[in-house]
DNA sequence: GCCCAGGTATAAA
DNA sequence: TTTATACATGGG
């Protein structure tokens, strides 16, 4: 990929479309936000950071060269080109051609393995600004000064708190989940360090075991903090999401990025469901 | 007020 | 093994 240097940041040139909005707004992640000049703000690894689109590039304010490697690059995927994922995707099953078609520019987030995993937990029979507002008291009450903002708590912090304690935060039923979670992964029974490379179905079967993680927690802790591309088996949620339009779609075909695809899925499933309840008002 | 949200635990069939 | 219901909360 290509970049230079500026003045207060570097500027990249990513192999493949990268649209900030939907990358940020398609529900992989929780505390990117957009500002009113359209630049997007976030915390990231503890440290605050915020990226605007100039011309045919992508700024990345007060970035180092050193940033860019060792963050960055991997956390956008920029060693990926997302348009030769897609064609894959849209060649090796056409069914799915008008879901990637859907939406253009997403990249799938290198997040923190346990803040995926504790935000997936959150989002579950919940809404996305419900979720946001969620994490936001989350980092607030718990999480670590860093300039301009809160860092993700870690499970250490939360592990030694009870469910009460997480009143302040409103989450309502999932307290305990949240709690459950930080206990096991504090105390090393679920191994997410190891999951980068592990074999994915025990990752699975290990996520499992926290209360108040099924089987779509589990696939989202993979895709977005472990960053397996390859989670969401076509099998099982493709065919889900919209059941008739989706069906016989191959799993060897696109496998390996399985979990794009599911993201495209889920994009153009909200505008189908967009589209029926505007239709009916 | 009502419906529902990037689901899961639990009980019942 | 599959299907039904409760769950806390608040956005739209």
């Amino acid at each position: 990929m290509e970049w230079k240097k500026i003045s207060g940041g570097i500027k990249i040139f990513p192999d493949g479309a990268f649209d900030l909005k939907n990358t940020f707004d398609c529900g992989q992640c929780f505390r990117w936000n957009e500002r009113e000049d359209g630049s997007y703000e976030g915390i990231v690894r503890g440290r605050y950071a915020r990226l605007y689109r100039d011309g045919d590039g992508i700024v990345i304010e007060n970035c180092t060269e050193d940033d860019l490697g060792s963050v960055w690059l991997d956390y956008f995927d920029l060693r990926n080109d997302y348009d030769s994922i897609r064609k894959e995707i849209s060649d090796g099953c056409p069914q799915l051609t008008c879901a990637v078609e859907s939406i253009d520019g997403i990249r799938i987030l290198a997040q923190e393995p346990w803040e995926a995993l504790c935000s997936f937990i959150i989002s579950q029979n919940n809404n996305i600004p419900r979720i946001k507002g969620i994490i936001e008291r989350l980092c607030a009450s718990f999480g670590d000064e860093s300039d301009g903002g809160r860092s993700f708590p870690t499970a250490q912090r939360l592990a030694v708190l009870s469910p009460e304690e997480l009143a302040p935060l409103r989450a309502g039923f999932r307290a305990r989940y949240i709690i459950d979670a930080a206990r096991k992964v504090s105390e090393g029974s679920v191994r997410l360090d190891k999951m980068y490379e592990a074999p994915i179905d025990g990752c699975r079967r290990e996520l499992m075991t926290i209360t108040g993680v099924g089987q779509k927690v589990a696939e989202c802790t993979l895709l977005y903090g472990l960053h397996r591309l390859e989670a969401f088996p076509v099998d099982v949620w493709m065919k889900k999401a919209l059941s008739d339009n989706f069906a016989g779609v191959s799993p060897d075909s696109i496998g390996r990025y399985a979990g794009v695809a599911q993201q495209y899925i889920f994009h153009y499933s909200r505008l189908a469901e967009g589209a029926v309840k505007g239709g009916k008002k």
